[in-house]
DNA sequence: TTTAAAAAAGACATTGAAGTCATTTATAAT
DNA sequence: ATTATAAATGACTTCAATGTCTTTTTTAAA
C-alpha cells in the first residue's frame, strides 16, 4: 500500500516538473532533489527511466533540464509504477506461493483479489492532472518531506 | 498487497500446524519446512515469534514441536502482521513522506487512507479459523509451494 | 570550435529482509 | 542421571533496493 521509495519519487518528481512548468522553463534534477529532499543521483536514475517511457521529456546541456510533454498530465499512477516498481504486484501471490490461481488458491486468494483490483482501479484512474488540483505553493509543500 | 515473505511463511505455518492438530499430536519445524517448501531454520525464527506472542505453543525435546493452544483459531490476520512484519505500512505516507496528514496531504493521501483501511478491515477480521474451511487435504495442498 | 552545463551511465557502498549454519537450552524417555 | 530430540539463540552470508560517487555524453551559448 505500500510502494517503493523508487515510485513514491517518481510521482513526486513529475509532479514537481509538472508544476513548475507553466513558468515555460526547464527544471533541473538538482532543484527538483533539493525541494523534494530527494537523493540527487537515485532521482536522476528515475527521472531516466521517466523519460525513457515519454513521460518527461528532457534535454542535456545549459539551460537543459526536464519538462512536461503533451502527454505527462494524462499519464496515470499505473503506469509510472510500471516502470518504477513494475506490476508484478499486483499477479503475484499475496503469501508468495509460486502457484496460486483459482484452480490451487492460497487462503486468501478471494479477499486480496478483490482489494488488489481496488487499487489497481484507483491508480488506473488517478493521472498526474488529478494530483494537481488546488493551489501551486500548496501542492508543492505537501510533496516536500522535511 | 504486498506482504513480506515472513508474514506469508507465518500465516502458511500456522495454518499447517492448526490443520495437522486434530490428530493430537505435535508438528515438527522439519515437516513444516519440508511440505510448505520454506526454508527451515527461517521459518524457526518466525515461528519463534508467534510462540512469543502465544499464538502458537512449543515444547523442546523428544515428542516435542508445535501446537495450538485455545486462542489459536481466532488470531486474526493483523495479529499475524503485527508480529512479523509490523503494522507501520499502515500508518506510513505511500509516497514516503515525513510528514503527511490532514494538514499536509500528499497527492494521494485520501484515496490511500481508504484503500488501506479496507486491507486492515480484512486482516482484523480474517482469523486463522476463517482460512480453515474446506477439506484438509485441499487446504493443505493450497498452501503448499510447488 | 570551444566551453560550460546538464542528463545519462556505470562502478561501487549501504542497508534491511531473507536465508544458512553452528551452538545452546529444555524436556521426555529410559 | 543420562541420552536423544527438538526448539531457541546467535553469528554469519546473500540478495535486491537504495544510495553515493565518478565519468561520459549531449547540447546551448559564446
Amino acid at each position: 500500500m505500500f510502494f517503493t521509495k523508487s515510485f513514491g519519487y517518481a510521482v513526486r518528481g513529475i509532479l514537481y516538473v509538472a508544476l513548475m512548468s507553466d513558468e515555460k522553463r526547464k527544471v533541473q534534477i538538482e532543484e527538483i532533489a533539493e525541494r523534494l529532499s530527494v537523493p540527487k543521483h537515485f532521482l536522476g536514475k528515475i527521472m531516466n527511466k521517466v523519460v525513457k517511457q515519454k513521460i518527461l521529456d528532457s534535454t542535456k546541456g545549459p539551460y537543459g533540464g526536464f519538462s512536461v510533454n503533451n502527454s505527462t498530465l494524462s499519464v496515470p499512477l499505473l503506469k509510472v509504477m510500471e516502470v518504477t516498481e513494475g506490476l508484478e504486484q499486483f499477479s503475484m501471490c499475496a503469501l508468495g506461493l509460486k502457484k496460486c490461481d483459482p484452480e490451487h488458491p492460497c487462503p486468501v486468494h478471494y479477499k486480496m483479489e478483490g482489494l488488489r483490483s481496488d487499487l489497481r482501479k484507483a491508480l488506473a484512474e488517478d493521472t498526474i492532472n488529478d494530483l494537481m488540483i488546488g493551489n501551486k505553493p500548496e501542492l508543492i509543500r505537501n510533496i516536500s518531506a522535511t
